[in-house]
DNA sequence: GCTATTGTTAAAGA
DNA sequence: ATCTTTAACAATAG
C-alpha cells in the first residue's frame, strides 16, 4: 500500500526513466480512473514533454510542457511501469501513455482505486486533496510546536488523526502503527490528551521513520513495487505492523491487533497505554 | 461464501 | 458552520 516512502520511491524511479520523454498519445482502458472527461485527458496530453516529477504527501505530480500537470494518486494498489511497446500488456493495466521512443508508461491498478487528473501546473498544489494536506514530514517543514498545538484541538484518537493527513502528510496504516509504537503511544489515545513530550517524540519519530523507509525503498507487504518493479525492504524494519501475537521487541508482551477507525491497528498493550 | 485488506471522499450525523 | 464518523469504492487471497 503506497504511503509516502513508496510514492517517493516510485517518483525517483520514474524520474530516472521518463524525464524528457514526449507523449505521442494516450489510451484509457478504464475511464473511471480519470477525473474529468477521458477524451479531454487524452487530447490534452498529446505532444507534451515530461519535464519533472513532484510529490506532495502521497500524491505524485507529473509536470508537462505547456503549463500542464497530472495529479496521480495510487491509493492502494496503483503502480507505474515503463515498458517497450512490444511487451505484452499486463493484467489490470488501465492507462497507457505511448512515448516517442517506442516505450510506454503504463498505469496498473488491481483495485481500480487510483485516480488521475490534469490541472494547470501553477494550480498543482491547490487541487482538492492536496490543498488540505499538512506539512511534509521533514525537519525543515514539519514544526513540533504547531503540531502539538494542533493535536490539542483534535478530539479524535491519535491514530485516526495521523491518518487524516491534515496535521502531517504521508502516513498510512503501516507507518502510523510503527511511529505510535516507537513513541509508546496507544493508538486510541485522544489526540488532545497527548503531552508536549509525547508530541515532540511522535514528531521526531515521524520524520526519522519516513526518511528511513525512503532509504529502504519503501515497504513491500504483498504487492508493492516501484516503477522498476523492484520491491522495497522496509518490511524487515517493522516492529508492530503484521506482528499480531509476536513478542514486543521492547518488553516481550504479545502484540495485539484491534480495529481503530475501521483500520487494522497493531500495538503493544504493555508499552503503549491509553492516556 | 465469508472475511480481511486500505486511502480518500461524499454523505450522514452531531 | 464545523468537526467527526461512517459507508462506499473494488478485487483478491485465504
Amino acid at each position: 500500500m503506497p504511503e509516502l516512502p513508496e510514492v517517493e520511491t516510485v517518483r525517483r524511479g520514474l524520474e530516472k526513466m521518463i524525464l524528457g520523454a514526449k507523449i505521442e498519445h494516450v489510451k484509457v482502458l478504464y475511464p473511471k480512473i480519470i477525473n474529468g472527461d477521458p477524451s479531454d485527458f487524452c487530447r490534452l496530453l498529446q505532444e507534451r514533454e515530461i519535464l519533472s516529477l513532484d510529490r506532495r504527501g502521497k500524491y505524485l505530480i507529473f509536470n508537462f510542457s505547456g503549463d500542464l500537470s497530472m495529479i496521480s494518486h495510487l491509493r492502494m494498489e496503483g503502480k507505474y511501469f515503463v515498458k517497450k511497446s512490444s511487451d505484452p500488456l499486463e493484467k489490470h493495466t488501465h492507462i497507457v501513455f505511448f512515448l516517442h521512443n517506442g516505450r510506454q508508461l503504463r498505469y496498473n491498478d488491481v483495485r481500480k482505486f487510483g485516480r488521475m487528473e490534469l490541472v494547470p501546473t501553477v494550480q498543482r498544489y491547490e487541487v482538492a486533496g492536496i490543498k488540505k494536506l499538512g506539512p511534509e514530514p521533514t525537519a525543515a517543514l514539519f514544526d513540533a510546536t504547531s503540531f502539538f498545538a494542533n493535536l490539542r484541538k483534535k478530539k479524535k484518537v491519535i491514530k485516526t488523526t495521523l491518518l487524516d493527513q491534515t496535521l502531517v502528510a504521508g502516513l498510512g496504516n503501516i507507518y502510523a502503527d510503527e511511529v505510535l509504537w516507537l513513541s509508546r503511544i496507544h493508538p486510541e489515545t485522544p489526540a488532545c490528551n497527548l503531552t508536549e513530550d509525547d508530541a515532540k517524540l511522535l514528531h521526531d519519530n515521524i520524520i526519522a521513520e519516513l526518511a528511513k523507509a525512503i532509504k529502504a525503498g519503501g515497504t513491500t507487504i504483498k504487492t508493492y513495487t516501484d516503477a522498476f518493479q523492484h520491491s522495497g525492504s522496509f518490511q524487515f524494519d517493522l516492529h508492530v505492523y503484521g506482528k499480531k501475537g509476536k513478542p514486543c521487541e521492547r518488553c516481550g508482551t504479545s502484540i495485539e491487533k484491534i480495529v481503530v477507525g475501521q483500520r487494522g491497528t497493531h500495538f503493544c498493550p504493555s508499552c503503549q497505554k491509553v492516556k
